[in-house]
DNA sequence: AAATATTTGTACGTATGTATA
DNA sequence: TTATACATACGTACAAATATT
């Protein structure tokens, strides 16, 4: 019905032949000039079709050398990672929250060396999420209070930790880490025998240089993180 | 020294202030007509600003309506998953390979799931990467020969199957699930017990509609997958 | 319900700067 | 040194979508 615009026809005939292994990594693409008359079009639309591409991290574009085929080298995945609660819900089933630990202290070795600060009031949480009754993960989270200092108010019994954060703290970026674990004293909460192995979660959330919040969950039976089709 | 591209600098500005919570998600920002002014530059100029943040998922525009901080619903994680030759190599290790299956056949039901095929002769690889001796990560691999008939030629017990394929076979597309999984019947090769936590990563890789390849990857002790900071 | 005004989307053409083979 | 090819930016125009009147 609708012709898609010219400059995203431009970048996905480059992506079809670079996918279909036409244009192998390394190979130099036709000029910007090649590439207005092939579509007889403004060097403006081959350009935004070409930086489309180098965002995508399909195309390196040198001055005067050209532009050429990124060798893709490594898998990169992107993996998203949802609050527990949406991601349960996600799945038609309810949710369910155990507040198993709710301490203020100040930051002790531990907890500075999480959220890398000097000092100052941390909120230590932990909690079992259950989708329709059954231990779905375990959740323990520190909370840096003296950026947040409204988490004092909330009442993480009936309020997931994690939804509050995300609807109420505005944060920059994140890292994370997934690692195989065994559940080990936490396998009564979970339900589980000792050895049994879960997938670990571990989250570092920050605003621009200070962070917010350190949280790892812990997921038994066969949870799997899925990117991709 | 140099001074960074006008367009870049509008940016960040507005990337500054949605990070730092200053604009909140929903919030309206200023018009083009608007950012020109402030910033004394055609309108071409700010679109290619704000069409970054939208490339980045940080605003959402609406013809008539404005742009729009997005709501940063979720984390979102990005993870590097390289070619065990490569990661071993990188960490400063010296790579080793036990081949310990290679066999070709015609894909049985099994394989024909896993490559999504409804026939074809497929190869069937099981292999032990070692970082220094140690055994770091065990390999189980189909390759659908129909496709890629030239793996039939390489010797697997000299050159990492991922690192050939990576070199020598184009791909469009790939998925990944990642999960914990005990060591089971694989312990021995591994060097654990048969309880020990493994961290598995699977892969499917297309070229265009068709699938390459499907490989399982398991990794004892505390293998873990980083992104960010 | 229809017309209007606003805002972004796409694309044109042009010009000048900059890195580099 | 010079020509090349990309990088940035200007100004203009019309299209498309949609709030508002």
């Amino acid at each position: 019905m609708k012709p898609p615009p010219l400059h995203d026809r431009i970048r996905r005939d480059v992506e079809a032949r670079i996918m279909s292994g036409a244009w192998e990594a390394g190979r130099r693409l036709p000029t910007e000039q090649a590439l207005m008359a092939e579509y007889a079009c403004s060097r403006m639309t081959v350009n935004k079709a070409l930086s489309a591409l180098v965002g995508f991290g399909m195309i390196e574009r040198r001055r005067r050398a050209g532009s050429f085929v990124a060798a893709p080298k490594i898998h990169r995945a992107v993996f998203d990672i949802p609050d527990i609660a949406a991601e349960i819900e996600a799945h038609g089933s309810h949710h369910g929250l155990d507040l198993i630990r709710h301490i203020e202290r100040e930051a002790d070795p531990d907890d500075r060396a999480r959220l890398s600060i000097a000092a100052g009031p941390v909120l230590d949480l932990t909690c079992l999420h259950r989708a329709d009754g059954r231990a779905f993960a375990l959740e323990r989270r520190l909370i840096n209070l003296t950026l947040v200092p409204a988490a004092r108010m909330v009442n993480f019994a009936r309020e997931s930790p994690g939804r509050w954060l995300m609807e109420h703290v505005p944060w920059s970026d994140a890292a994370h880490r997934i690692s195989a674990t065994a559940a080990g004293k936490d396998a009564m909460l979970l339900g589980v025998v000792p050895d049994a192995p879960c997938l670990s979660i571990e989250r570092w959330t920050w605003r621009t240089r200070e962070r917010i919040t350190y949280v790892r969950q812990v997921y038994p039976d066969d949870h799997a993180l899925a990117s991709g089709v």
